[in-house]
DNA sequence: GAAAGATATGAAGAATCATTCAGATTAGGA
DNA sequence: TCCTAATCTGAATGATTCTTCATATCTTTC
């Protein structure tokens, strides 16, 4: 939709000294308090240098350009998250379908939750930056990660496991992200973290069928 | 239901020529085009009169600036979904969960797929423009409705009946969001259409039962 | 401690964009 | 037909932004 370009977001340059790698992790934190603090539409390149405490062309240094930037900080959280993701699923691998629900659940709120300051704001960049593709990544990753979960499960027998570990995938991105992006209170968390598991766990229950008394 | 405009946003002036009506539905529709066709970044109050076939100055008869243009048109779309789900909600009340669960599920479906090219456009707006704000508002609309129409399904028992309102607008809303963002093939979408109808039924009479157990 | 390389600076250039306004064009009624 | 109000035009303005590059400062190495 906006711009492909793999082979430029690169970064420019690779840190070897410590002290370029303190920049960069300014530049990151500041990247994203100035996109809470003032939204996607004024985050500009001199307002993340002043921010990180850096000059405009320290920046370039390190990323030929903003989308650069943008894109190494989404796919640093997208990373993040997977990791978690991945780790749960290694645990949780040969558990019933009751334990495999609550702790996939449980591990996407914790993963979010954990990271839900770069959340939050990674979710307002869309403008600049096409995060369609980065998003249809993710969601196929996470797909096949619960459908190896689901062919794993010793009680499982689903008759479209692929349909189910879609649909669940789609469940448990789209209602975190949701609550997260529309100013949830204490309440409204505490809530999805009480009902999502149940909601998976009802889910993935239902779906494998009735033979289940 | 959606009265809390700020004034700033309404538009500058109301159509009284067939002429003008025609102008800005022009503008409305080119401004969807350019969201898809360019991206958000892209959007220009320029690009968008020119793919409308009108001059700048025409756009800002009617709108102050860029944002009350945006608002105007995410509004639009809100109220079309919103006015869906009400129609469907009125539909439903008094049924079983059952018929609630799959009717719900069905309504949001068939309202999102009906106005999807505004769906996907509108997601992408974020950034030069504050949607948290309109999001949240929906959410908890949506919320209110689902609790209501639980509140008169005769079935119906729930311990914490809010919390599971609150579940399923997110689970509705989130789910098909996640779907639409990440470029879905066609089967993706016969997909949700099956397995969402199924898990918020599922989700429902689960949460229903452990009431009085 | 001095050269070499790495890192940082920030004013200046070039591009883009939102918004204005004085004047042209058009529609509808008398 | 003619007049008035509605509507449209689009170059000009002013503000904001990304990006560059010549120069300065710091680190490491020998």
């Amino acid at each position: 939709m906006t711009r492909p370009a793999p082979a430029l977001l690169k970064p420019r340059k690779t840190p070897q000294q410590t002290r370029s790698a303190a920049t960069i992790g300014a530049i990151h934190e500041a990247t994203i308090q100035v996109l809470l603090a003032e939204g996607a539409g004024r985050l500009t390149t001199t307002r993340v240098a002043e921010r990180a405490g850096v000059s405009v062309g320290t920046m370039y240094q390190y990323y030929p350009h903003k989308q650069a930037l943008l894109y190494a900080i989404v796919d640093r959280h997208l990373q993040t998250i997977m990791d978690a993701m991945m780790a749960a699923a290694e645990r949780l691998t040969g558990s019933d379908l009751a334990v495999v629900a609550e702790g996939l659940a449980t591990a996407w709120l914790d993963a979010k939750t954990a990271d839900m300051v770069a959340s939050r704001a990674i979710y307002a960049i869309a403008s600049d930056f096409d995060l369609t593709e980065v998003m249809a990544r993710g969601m196929k990753l996470m797909t096949n990660v619960i459908a190896t979960l689901l062919a794993a499960a010793p009680d499982a027998r689903f008759a479209r496991r692929d349909a189910v570990a879609f649909m669940l995938a789609a469940m448990l991105g789209g209602s975190v992200r949701v609550v997260m992006e529309s100013s949830p209170t204490d309440e409204d968390f505490a809530c999805l973290r009480q009902e999502l598991p149940r909601a998976c766990h009802a889910y993935l229950v239902a779906a494998n069928g009735v033979a289940d008394r």
